[in-house]
DNA sequence: CGAATAGTTCATTTTTTCTTGAACTAAATG
DNA sequence: CATTTAGTTCAAGAAAAAATGAACTATTCG
């Protein structure tokens, strides 16, 4: 691992919010440097290149490429036009809403959905239900009840988020 | 890895319902075998015990007693007296509501107040801020409205969650 | 008691996930 | 159009997480 070259270290306050980013990122389940990177550009006064993230901050180039596209998929940052620059700039999302409708969509309902589908299907199966196995279609009706309250969440959650601040 | 002894195998709807349990479980970002062993309860016609799941299921006895233990602490399992077996056997609890409060509780809110206590010191650190990075306030700022609204999720969650079925 | 059984613990191994960096493509620059 | 620069890809390595099983403790049974 080499060292940042000439970019200014972080101050104390950065650091602390990064950090901060960091834990959020670990707590949903996202690695680390996906953190670290939407720490990156949360805390940048401008719009920042994917080249100041690598040296400021000492993320490879590798991380930092991929870790940008998956926080554009999930509409963590997007980029934003520097006359005379080439570079890709790019700026953070700042809304809890959209930050958490996102990571829903991407990370958490497709397993929503494959779920539903699995329940599904499970109906077509209760035929294969042995007579020393009733029991089991209590089971299977419970599976049911629950898909039903999952399916409720995701909307709720949107509700709670919905108020955005300054 | 040695194969169970003598159990029953698994029939096919246990296979599924076991393997749903277990795509649960790594939604909720706990490991697999919790999801298994949760399953191994879930489906069983009476209180199990856990020689049978680790026969029945071929998961090692290590990971049999430290899942129960965790089962059990998340409230998702609870022992239930048998006569004239020394053994303990579990029984599933299947309250949705009951579920995601205790797994909310073991792993989640401990991360959600945490991030508070961090927030709140930050107040502290706004003095840190130099002039060079005013713009960080207002990211302080958004820090605190999220933290404000997370804390808004476990009740609401508590709520869709509540009405039980069958 | 002493053997047998139930259950726990934890160092080691296995598996999975994350990160890196060198080789590559693509695009801009002079 | 050759060179520099920006950005991507992916195989290999590093790190983290989970599973195993042998050694242990605790309990019951005869």
């Amino acid at each position: 691992m080499v060292m940042a070259t000439s970019a200014q270290p972080l101050t104390e306050v950065e650091i602390e919010l990064v950090d901060l980013c960091v834990r959020i990122a670990q707590f949903l389940g996202l690695p680390k440097s996906l953190g670290e990177i939407y720490g990156a550009v949360f805390i940048a006064s401008k719009p920042i290149s994917m080249e100041e993230i690598i040296e400021r901050h000492g993320i490879s180039k590798g991380s930092a490429s991929q870790g940008l596209r998956a926080l554009r998929t999930i509409g963590a940052v997007r980029t934003q036009y520097v006359p005379n620059d080439r570079r890709d700039h790019y700026v953070a999302e700042t809304g809890l809403g959209q930050l958490v409708a996102g990571i829903m969509r991407n990370r958490y309902e497709p397993g929503i959905e494959d779920f539903g589908v699995r329940v599904q299907s499970l109906q077509y199966l209760q035929g294969k239900v042995g007579k020393d196995e009733q029991h089991l279609l209590q089971r299977i009706q419970k599976l049911n009840h629950w898909q039903e309250q999952a399916q409720q969440i995701v909307p709720t959650l949107r509700q709670v988020l919905q108020g955005e601040g300054p």
